[in-house]
DNA sequence: TATGAATGAGAGTTCATTCAT
DNA sequence: TATGAATGAACTCTCATTCAT
């Protein structure tokens, strides 16, 4: 029997998914390769069929989060409404982000950390910074069409403002997965107040 | 011969600061103890006279790093500057442990990973928690005394604007460790301005 | 479609050869089952349809180097040549063997290391034993040949210099194997040279 | 407490004795290395105390096997007795090492086998070629000095005499090894009288 | 108190072999 | 008959921790 490549393709992301949940549940140092393969009802060794380590699950796991991610922001911001409302909106995804995924943040967290001292240090990095540059980029570009149509004051750093937009989701993540108490979508809606007030503020 | 208490308590703050510095460098899971005997120039078994693992030392790191920012937030949110001054000078410290001690972003990572799968999650989830608790304590503290001296529009949510200036440093520490193009010190500047804008207009 | 022994037979005998070139490239420890069967050009479970297991494959291709060399000693030793010619051809051909099959010599090497600790150590040793067996038969014979011709004094050890002959090619192809300094040809001629003078020497 | 220098190099020692009983009863590929260390009497970790592989256990084998040859040889070769009864002493000394430490053949055989495919291929090559070289150095040394001392005769080529006597007695202990039938020292007695008849000789 | 030799649990990974198709 | 995806036993090596000195 030949498997066409959608079979090995979705068997793969059954294994990317499985590698997801455990890595979620245990932490990455803690998952143990036959974990996943007993989450995905597989034998451990073919695991190692479809991915060639474990970091690379890893890897695979993190691009599946980024890419749900930078979906649901193009989405957010590629539709037409109105640029208040697609700031609000932004702010919306990161705190649903945030509160419905809320197991991937320590993914995050490992993906970050399981990159000092690896082998693929330099990669970890790259991946990391790319994503970083990705999600900057969505946002300052919003910021700047936002300008452009008189909506934002135009003495504004775009680009800082993406930093601190994506910081401040980041951050928050991060602070909601240890804190139960601390409630995202509160933060994030007080936030995007205070962003909208100061970006549609006339220039001094 | 017999150490004074000073001389163990000396002795256990170089360790931490041996072990500062190679967690810094080498990522938690990368370090041996080892490591961290050889950088304070002392024996293995050593290490174990000190504190009881190698987690405990990163306690007493996380700790160190904690007990360096609360200090100086506290040094910054307790003169009597105008609120104006200190807000600034808040979102600069913020800029300074980023840049200054970038190495210790990493660290950070280790910890908040290093929580997952460990037999103390619990003990780890405890002290973030705490700390998170301690530093959205001393903003909102400070948001709420500007409030009542009216600098601050008293209609924001204190708490809410403490943890989002929290996680947006937090969030841009881990962005500037990875991406050295991210200035950290720009970014929050334009932060500052947006938040004192913010902040100080008049309520609608 | 029903194959006929002869497709069958041949189909193994390209599985050997294709086994003996890669082991004789990458030693038998270092080949993966895999490989035998993308230098077959076939697939990997069809190596198991004609060999029961990679050691099975290992035997064939020992089974194989032995036959050759069988054949091409009693080629040598069945003709009717003078002794003393035969004798130097016996001498070229161990030359031979060694160097225009020098990729062999390490597959023997593998079957002889191989056979320890196998679950079929006993199987290997026999066979090893059996061909040295017929090695020695056939120098010993052409030796006693020799002695009855009147060409060879009759106080020599036939079984002994039949040995040692088998031993001293065995011992050269190994040499010559690692160190390609060693002039197998000019050694062999050497040694048999020696070997003529003292088999036709005058008994003391 | 410190441990001396000899301490260590004595249990170094000590490993590598068991790894040679090991290595000689189930073969390298066989061995483990948990079971040197049930051998030796440590825990497996000890080993990598000492050694950074299994692999760096078996070159100190070779080389502890090697090691004892050569002073052997130089004890035979070095003397002051005739040549005559040097040459047999060498030739005894061979069958010796093949039949007092007939455990040891297998050993050589896994280090020759060992070297394919390994990453210290090279490495292998090296120890092996610098050996096979000083064994034919001192042989061929002591055949130099036999004809200098005019009790050879001159027109041999010592290096190709040294090369065929090493790989005589290499190739004995190989069919020794595997056929306890074959008698070494008979054997070797036999080559003796054959090489000292033929070196003896007058050139013709 | 200080040490570092000794330890062994434990994990990632490999690959010969199987078997459903 | 041919296949290659799936498998899991088995192995080497690491390193936090212990403890005799």
């Amino acid at each position: 029997m030949i498997f066409s490549p959608s079979d090995r393709a979705s068997k793969r992301s059954m294994l990317v998914e499985a590698a997801a949940h455990v890595f979620a549940e245990k932490g990455y140092a803690a998952t143990r390769v036959a974990d996943i393969a007993v989450r995905a009802g597989v034998g451990k060794g073919t695991v190692y069929e479809y991915f060639s380590s474990k970091e690379e699950l890893l890897f695979a796991v993190f691009e599946l989060i980024n890419h749900d991610i930078t979906v649901r922001m193009r989405t957010v911001l590629g539709g037409d409404e109105p640029t208040e409302e697609q700031l609000f909106n932004l702010l919306r995804l990161g705190a649903e982000v945030i509160t419905e995924q809320v197991q991937l943040q320590p993914v995050l967290l490992d993906f970050w950390a399981a990159s000092r001292g690896s082998d693929f240090e330099a990669r970890h990095r790259e991946a990391v910074i790319a994503t970083y540059h990705l999600f900057r980029g969505m946002v300052s570009d919003f910021i700047r069409g936002g300008q452009s149509r008189g909506d934002f004051r135009s003495d504004v750093d775009a680009e800082a403002v993406a930093a601190t937009v994506i910081a401040a989701v980041d951050g928050l993540g991060i602070q909601s997965y240890f804190d139960s108490a601390v409630d995202a979508r509160a933060v994030t809606e007080s936030f995007g107040r205070m962003l909208y007030d100061s970006l549609s503020a006339e220039p001094a």
